[in-house]
RNA sequence: GGGCCCGUAGCUCAGCAUGGAUAGAGCGCCGGCCUUCUAAGCCGGAGGCCGCGGGUUCGAGUCCCGCCGGGCCCGCCA
């Protein structure tokens, strides 16, 4: 799609930086202002500079505003203590070009953009181990990542979305030891879903008799070391047990709105090759070596005597003494695979289907067909920060071999974690401290599916006070469209490097800052569309008069959005999304008190335009975000 | 011991990248607003040594140094 023409806000920058140039100052930076009151662009040049010119700021301000020229899209310009010159919108125009902007492109388009140019993104998230049903920490990573993935194919790029699912480690083997040597039935009760069944049952029933069975540790290790030789049975059965919960998980992923292009079998990376290849490649670079003695005798390992840092910490081991392959020299290879640099060909064929109707693809080295995938130009992988120094390792790696380390991105965040309050209705005792750690082993966690269900059953309540005419499958529809958007919202508002404490009570708000309240706003707007076709009321994108405080904020948030998506797909800093949706949404609900519409006379047909544009605006900073959009709530 | 992250209102969090205009929200608390488009909303109020100390600067919540408190990593686990 191609726009035509500039962006309005972005014409009125230009138009604004074209005045300051032509005053004699092309280098002053204007940026948007914090607060209206400031007009639209504003510049802290005159307090930056004043200094160098022996002036005082605000004189200088002053001097260079009494220079400037006009412009279509500015109104005035104004001089302000203690030294910043404030630009000021022409809102009869402003309005006017934006709102045809924002109906000429609509949801799909108006937020969406070109920067990308079509650059080969490769998102990994997810990659939860396949031996147990998500927990909340766990939705933190998948909602982390699919914003990645919707931000950047929403700005042009080319986003491919893989899961990497750590079939041959010994958490998996532990699942294993549990059916095949410790007599644990290998199918769940009736009515228990098979990725809980081996959670919540299995693994920890494994992890309780290990504590007290000192053999079943050494038999774990040589249960993990057979399901990493390709062709074995337990390889086999390995897969298939993984592949049954990863399929009962990705139910819960598509739950929370997340979508896959590949899902990649750890297993397959010794399977297919690619770790064999890699290796030889480390070794012809000189970067590992085999230690002779000393504690990591008999394994190969990577020399970071070169490294900075990691260097104080010893040297990372790839392969084990026994011969396997640790999960850092898997990620080595996947990485290099991730980023086109191995020429190894991985077999695979297509799992299933997004509830989009995308297609799947899972590695299986069985399968003659290969799996091709563009070159990226960027691989981001989204790990929990515990993981910084295995990935800074990787990356070390990577850059030995000759490769830019800056297409390889560790996108870290801090872990979720229990509040003391909801750890205690977990049954835990310990509870001095303000947070608990969620623990599989321990089975101390709070699985993803057990808060939608308890935010589902929260908003049906309300949806079935509002709404007694209607009937259960509305209800269904609503309630469930109302907690996914909660649940994102509420993982997804607390910046990645911040860790999350999880508070059960606070997690069930539906008011305020949450997710139902943009989509609270939403379906208000829809209500006035709806009211307004009934009284043939027809949208007027021009208004007769001034423009009042309410309507001019309103279309002043919406006019930023574009810039604001651009800005999150160069920086990441996701949360300005969610930050956004709610200036706007906080915007509408002024508007919604102040300006009536139906009954508004003379003004009901441009409001009635605003607030079919800002359905389409928030709409589609909503599809992006990931909240679902509703009409009626 | 070494490395990284966090510390802002009673609680949960913005703001820090790119220093600048009275430090912003939500929850909770107090007080208002439903004969007019959905009150999951809106308006008002109380509530802040921006962890502490120093430095840089005309100007620091934001940058630098030190300290204190909390978390994470430093495994032939992943």
């Amino acid at each position: 799609m191609c726009r035509e023409g500039v962006l309005t806000i972005k014409k009125l920058f230009k138009e604004a930086q074209r005045l300051l140039a032509e005053a004699g100052v092309p280098e002053a930076r204007l940026v948007p202002p914090r607060s209206h009151e400031f007009g639209e662009a504003t510049t802290a040049y005159p307090m930056e500079k004043a200094g160098m010119v022996g002036k005082r700021p605000f004189e200088l301000a002053e001097e260079i505003v009494s220079k400037l020229g006009s412009s279509e899209l500015i109104e005035s310009v104004k001089a302000v203590p203690p030294g910043y010159i404030n630009f000021y919108a022409d809102w009869r125009r402003f309005s006017e070009h934006t709102l045809s902007e924002i109906f000429r492109l609509g949801q799909m388009g108006y937020a969406s953009s070109e920067i990308g140019e079509g650059k080969v993104v490769l998102v990994e998230h997810t990659s939860v181990n396949p031996n147990k049903a998500l927990h909340v920490g766990h939705a933190r990573n998948v909602y982390l990542g699919d914003l990645v993935a919707r931000t950047l194919s929403k700005t042009g790029h080319k986003v491919y979305v893989l899961n990497y699912v750590d079939d041959s480690g010994v958490q998996m083997a532990s699942i294993l030891l549990g059916f095949l040597e410790l007599g644990i039935p290998a199918s769940p009760p009736e009515g228990v879903r098979f990725d809980e069944y081996c959670g919540d049952h299995v693994y920890v029933e494994v992890s309780r008799k290990a504590e007290t069975d000192r053999t079943l540790e050494e038999r774990l290790r040589s249960l993990a070391k057979r399901v990493e030789e390709r062709g074995s049975g337990e390889f086999r059965y390995a897969r298939e047990v993984a592949e049954k919960v990863l399929s009962y998980q990705l139910m819960t992923c598509w739950r929370l709105g997340a979508r896959y292009d590949m899902l990649f079998r750890e297993s397959d990376v010794v399977a297919s090759g690619l770790w064999s290849k890699t290796f030889q490649r480390l070794l012809e670079a000189g970067i590992i070596y085999k230690a002779a003695s000393g504690e990591n005798a008999g394994c190969w390992c990577v020399d970071l005597s070169g490294h900075e840092t990691l260097s104080k910490e010893g040297d990372e081991v790839l392969v084990k003494s026994d011969g396997s392959t640790t999960y850092v020299a898997r990620d080595i290879a996947f990485a290099l695979w991730k980023l086109g640099e191995s020429d190894v060909e991985i077999g695979g064929r297509v799992w299933g289907r997004n509830p989009d109707g995308s297609e799947i693809l899972i590695t299986d080295t069985d399968t003659a067909t290969h799996l091709e995938i563009p070159k990226a130009s960027m691989v981001i992988t989204v790990v929990g920060s515990e993981q910084r120094r295995p990935q800074e390792v990787i990356k070390y790696v990577l850059k030995k071999l000759g490769v830019d380390g800056e297409r390889y991105l560790h996108f870290s965040y801090e872990r979720v974690s229990l509040s003391s309050e909801s750890a205690k209705r977990l049954g835990m005792r310990e509870v001095e401290r303000k947070a608990i750690h969620m623990s599989g082993r321990r089975g101390i966690y709070i699985k993803v599916d057990a808060v939608l269900d308890e935010l589902k059953e929260l908003a049906a309540q309300e949806v079935r006070r509002r709404h007694a005419d209607w009937g259960s499958d509305k209800v269904d529809e609503v309630s469930e469209a109302i907690a996914r958007g909660a649940l994102r919202y509420s993982l997804l508002r607390t910046e990645a490097e911040k860790a999350v404490v999880f508070d059960m009570r606070e997690a069930l708000r539906l008011e305020g800052d949450t997710g139902p309240y943009i989509q609270y706003s939403v379906a208000r707007a829809h209500r006035i569309v709806e009211k307004a076709r009934d009284a043939h009321l027809q949208p007027s994108m021009r208004k007769s008069g001034d423009l009042v405080k309410e309507e001019k904020l309103l279309i002043r948030s919406a006019s930023y959005l574009p810039l604001v998506v651009e800005e999150v797909a160069k920086t990441l800093r996701l949360r300005q999304l969610l930050t956004h949706s709610r200036e706007m949404a906080v915007r509408f609900n002024e508007f919604y008190e102040k300006c009536p519409v139906i009954e508004g006379g003379e003004s009901a047909p441009f409001r009635l335009a605003l607030v079919e544009s800002y359905i389409i605006a928030q709409a589609s900073l909503m599809d992006i975000i990931g909240i679902p959009v509703l009409r009626e709530m």
